[in-house]
DNA sequence: GCTGCTATGTAAATACCATTTACATAGCAG
DNA sequence: CTGCTATGTAAATGGTATTTACATAGCAGC
């Protein structure tokens, strides 16, 4: 008998053991592939080998299913921003360029997750979990932003809220319009990392938190 | 007979007589309703009163149809942004921000086309139309960036284009973060407007495009 | 070890939707 | 009036989401 014997998928037997797992595995190389839109619940439970009402006994739906999947890409791209902010290190003005720049490339090296997390027009107000993933990444901006902030005189501080916005939705404008892999942009000039770090830095000189011109060329 | 009399949806008898007008309008209605994921072909079909086929004779698909509705939002989007820009006036800087604002006020006041546009995950490669209609709205972007940058003596010009290329970055990024009425979002302490505007106000400073502080408060 | 509860699957049914095909009708050119 | 072409319809196919009734596995307690 194949009773406690694995197949292919890691299955048991009647009962697969790991099901949620699997599905969201599956979940995530089906929207890499064929994007958020694309996913289709029936083809998750094909991937896992079990039959299409089996995911309804973990996930209320299928949009719950990719709601999970974000709030774990939100806490994934909160542990990369965090890795890049490094407490600061070696100064937060640089600090505060690598979080951008993490922001970029998560965009682009976790697809799936991207697109789950902002592409699946999902709401947030009716899943506090997924919207309490997505406020701890923004917290990490926003206090990389406050540290940035803290270095100027009080004088000519700027609100760190703002500044964290700013940058925040540039990154995201950049990388929805331009740092995507499907292929159904614009082509540019630059790689999105070069305008997103030359933006930064004309952003971050109108503010008075650097003083010198991105490119002395004098 | 009912014959060349006119049904409640303008219908003449057995041909609609106006049947791919009437199918995009039905899409801009439902799209607004329930979003470019949500919307579907059947739907629009039994808007326009017409079986689910009819509307084959008119789009190749779904998609076909989703992307002439976008198609018609960039034009859109075209001419707001021309209005807005107005050829400079008063001055090519508040101009510069009027055009802006009216990026923000089409995501926000054309929801449905917005929808369409950007987050029905349309290819742009496969359709020169859109593509064509998608540059021309950045092309209004990018001829005020030219006339603006124009102002300044050339040893401190920036690359128009990598400017167009920030702001419209900036601006998309505030409407689909913030800017949008589905609720999905996160709440700001201003408006999305105001956020853009102080935005481009410090980006411009950074670029040395005007000198002043946004808010002399000294 | 057996019993029964609960968790987890299955099969089948319902109700959509996209798309295609064969057929019907209207409009119009000659 | 005739026939061509454009534009509709009905019906069929195959896919999807979701629900319901039923089946089986795992496990707790006896």
């Amino acid at each position: 008998m194949s009773w406690s014997g694995r197949g292919p998928d890691g299955r048991r037997g009647y009962h697969h053991g790991n099901l949620r797992e699997a599905l969201i595995e599956a979940a995530l190389d089906l929207i890499a592939k064929k994007g958020a839109a694309g996913f289709t619940f029936a083809d998750a439970a094909r991937s896992a080998g079990v039959s299409s009402a089996a995911p309804y006994r973990h996930f209320r739906d299928r949009d719950a299913l990719i709601a999970d999947v974000a709030r774990r890409g939100f806490n994934l791209l909160t542990e990369r921003l965090e890795h890049a902010w490094s407490e600061g290190r070696p100064d937060p003005f640089t600090a505060f360029e690598n979080v951008g720049r993490a922001y970029l490339a998560f965009a682009r090296d976790e697809p799936a997750y991207y697109s789950a997390m902002f592409e699946a027009g999902l709401s947030f107000d009716g899943d506090p979990a997924l919207r309490q993933a997505a406020e701890r990444s923004f917290a990490v901006l926003r206090h990389a932003s406050e540290l940035l902030c803290a270095r100027l005189p009080p004088e000519k501080r700027p609100p760190a809220l703002m500044m964290s916005l700013h940058t925040w939705a540039l990154s995201h404008g950049i990388a929805s319009l331009f740092a995507r892999g499907d292929g159904g942009r614009r082509r540019l000039p630059m790689a999105p990392e070069e305008l997103l770090e030359a933006g930064m830095l004309i952003y971050l000189q109108g503010l008075g938190v650097i003083a010198e011109p991105a490119k002395p060329k004098e």
